[in-house]
DNA sequence: CTGAAAGCGCTTACAG
DNA sequence: CTGAAAGCGCTTACAG
């Protein structure tokens, strides 16, 4: 020790390549050194009712002076659960880039963090349902439960859960034909919210960019849009509804297309602000001006919407609560604590400078 | 059986509330009904080259037919790896709605499924990181390395990696300061090709709309920035350079701040496309016209660049390339394939309608 | 109220 | 090339 070669500047030059990795301390340890069993130990982590205020104490103490962390491999193999929930997204390229799954999934991992669970991404790509993954991920014992956004009625593999084994829960849209459970935004209360302004600032002839029919939100949306016209007396002509598929770039075209058919149109709804944003864009380079000439307005309230030019009219869905919900509820399904889930969620209209009176022409 | 109450319509109508969970098939019952040990079923499921020819393929045909499925929980238990990555995010509020951290993840995601391998999702709050949750992560066998995105100098917490004991990458940044590996875009280089696009088109005096410096290759950008005007012979104002806080909001903002202390000011350069896009908005309300007055450049290059009006000239990251390079050099050091990672990868600029030839005023 | 023991479902030396 | 057995680190009846 020390002299010709202290150990110190040794262990700094040579790199300690075989370095032991100290195990990490575990049950059976804390259970020694607290002179109790590990059923003992066990127990005093799971706050059983069962180990007296004293041992509970002493145990603690021991478990918080020996930085002890149980190992949840070991914890999830003994007993029923994983503690740890899927968020599962559909297959779209470069899908986690959306401002609408991030809010969703912002209010998944918060509130359960919150509750003590783990996330887990996946995406539903063709390979993952062909191979049963979705059931996989349960019995592999990776998860005790899916939050599914983004479904639709083509992806058939949701079928297998109408047995109800497994516990999921659809964020933000609901598919009935298979009795899931499901946590939604109210699109129709959107819709008509929509609706009764535009008609209240004198439009009549409105254009509709909808996207994706096998989204029942969506179906919704589009059944309200007709009827309020109707209502107001107006017969919805075919030419003012296109499809802008959920993108920029497919809003600039449906507007193109609604525009070129009817270019008495003076307003136009999008199904979504990405949509509102492309249609907006086409319209301020063919030189149509927004609210002056056509009033434009959005679904979903982005972050962005209020800061394109003009800021954007939108209804405002709450997706992070929407996820924060589902998220808890799909925790107590987990634990038997409900066992059907169906909530509503109620949206509203955020007014800014993309809408205006009907023009006059 | 059968008779009055045939069972099937009894199963039908009463629901099986108690209905037994079949136990899924295990390991066990493969060897058994393979007739061979369970040592060598396990050898199968890992391609141990030690299995004959012969025994492997009828094993794994009984794997097949009788769907066995490893409990992955028994396998990381007993293994050294749980083949689970988590991406740890800063701690903002609603953070995964954002566009450059979802291209991040989505090339992490993309890779991982590719390599075999889940991904958990994190949050270095503070709560995560006082609880030393971080450590945990690893000590609970929940994951086996981390890809830390939009770290910064501030998270002292990242200190406890540089003893590289357990993996982990940082990704589109580097910390030296702590010698961790890093996958990062090269910032200096798409600054440069921003600046000399501006010089080129004659701008002198060039506002600069900045944030984090607590980042590095936020500072990188500043220094590349100062350093170019500098070798064009121009002396960089102090007003020239303001914070935006990678908002559009803080985009705005600082754009005012500029141009009310400097008017004379051509092009301003934003270090993120937010900022550009709340730039652009301050712009066009106070009537300054975008081009043809100043010319507004930013830097990611996010989908929504090409959308807004006028589209945004903008530094394109590959921050997809980033995520899944990240995640395959992580898995590398896991399996201690590689003991550095440090990967620069290229910029390239973007032009489109927002820049042009400098206005003679 | 506490402990000894079985069990969760795998992997991995160690024999043969 | 294959098998018997120990072990990973917990939880949970079952005794006492």
């Amino acid at each position: 020790m020390g002299g010709a070669m202290p150990s110190e500047s040794a262990v700094e030059t040579s790199p300690p390549v075989l370095k032991k990795e100290p195990r990490p301390v575990n049950l059976r340890d804390v259970a020694k050194r607290a002179k109790v069993s590990v059923a003992t130990v066990s127990m005093v982590l799971n706050e059983n009712p069962r180990i007296s205020r004293a041992t509970q104490m002493r145990v603690q103490q021991m478990i918080d002076r020996m930085g002890y962390r149980p190992n949840r491999l070991a914890q999830s193999l003994s007993s029923r659960y994983t503690r740890v929930l899927a968020v599962m997204l559909p297959a779209l390229r470069h899908g986690f880039g959306d401002a609408y799954f991030g809010e969703l999934i912002s209010g998944v991992c918060d509130r359960a963090g919150k509750l003590g669970y783990k996330v887990m991404l996946e995406q539903a790509k063709p390979d993952f349902v062909k191979n049963r993954e979705h059931i996989a991920i349960y019995e592999r014992r990776y998860i005790d439960g899916i939050l599914c956004l983004g479904c639709n009625d083509r992806h058939h593999f949701l079928a297998d859960f109408s047995d109800r084994r497994y516990p999921l829960i659809v964020v933000d849209n609901y598919l009935e034909q298979w009795g899931l459970d499901y946590v939604v935004c109210n699109y129709r209360a959107g819709t008509e919210q929509v609706m009764n302004y535009l008609l209240q600032l004198g439009h009549r002839k409105i254009g509709f960019i909808n996207a994706a029919p096998e989204v029942r939100t969506a179906r919704d949306r589009l059944e309200v849009f007709q009827q309020r016209l109707r209502l107001a007396g107006v017969e919805p002509e075919p030419q003012w509804i296109d499809d802008g598929q959920f993108t920029e770039q497919g809003g600039a075209e449906a507007a193109q297309r609604i525009l070129e058919a009817s270019p008495d149109v003076t307003a136009l709804f999008a199904g979504n602000d990405k949509m509102a944003l492309g249609a907006m864009h086409y319209c301020t380079r063919r030189g149509i001006r927004i609210p002056g000439d056509i009033s434009i307005i959005g679904f979903d309230d982005m972050q962005q919407a209020a800061f394109v030019n003009p800021s954007l009219t939108s209804v405002h869905l709450p997706l992070y609560e929407a996820g924060a919900l589902a998220c808890e509820r799909l925790i107590e399904r987990i634990r038997g604590k409900v066992d059907r889930v169906a909530e509503v969620l109620p949206t509203h209209l955020v007014v800014r400078e993309s809408t205006a009176m009907a023009a006059q022409r």
